[in-house]
DNA sequence: ATAGTCCACGGACTATAGTATTCGTAGGAA
DNA sequence: TTCCTACGAATACTATAGTCCGTGGACTAT
């Protein structure tokens, strides 16, 4: 599994807890509907502010997303 | 301070502790030695590949970069 | 049977991450 | 001096992050 695969499922996982819709998150992080899209489906890789824009607005330190990736990449 | 300015110390202060070049960094890392140099002085955002790529060859965790990150932000 | 929500996916674009080259400076060593 | 290492900084380039337009399928509800 690639880095930013990874980080899309976590993403998604995060985005479902949150009862957010994709465009719900994108509006409310600033970003586009379709992007996060791409995120999810492992297809773009994102920036530092990228992914603190989307840490705060789910609820979660970035610190903790990138431990649960980290995790998640050991664990292959 | 923003995040990118945030993230340059914090690279600079793990760089240094390590003992390594921004060159040899560069060069362990499969960068180029100026974007180290732009990393540094926060006029570059990172992907999140490239904080993993940064993070191993520093032989910290990326989340333990990101934590301090955090820490600093907040600390403002 | 149709409207609304949610999402995968594509194409075309714009903004910026990251590369390559070069020049200038400062410090230490020979 | 002269040589070498390390770094800042400018310019110009290439690769890709991120936007904006849309289509269509699965599902729900009305």
């Amino acid at each position: 599994m690639t880095i930013e695969e990874g980080f899309g499922l976590i993403l998604k996982k995060y985005r479902n807890q949150s009862g957010l819709s994709q465009e719900a998150l994108a509006f409310k992080s600033g970003l586009d509907r379709t992007y996060i899209s791409l995120l999810e489906r492992g297809k773009r890789k994102p920036t530092i502010n990228t992914i603190f824009s989307i840490a705060i607005i789910l609820n979660e330190r970035p610190s903790k997303l990138i431990k649960e990736l980290e995790d998640l990449l050991d664990a292959v």
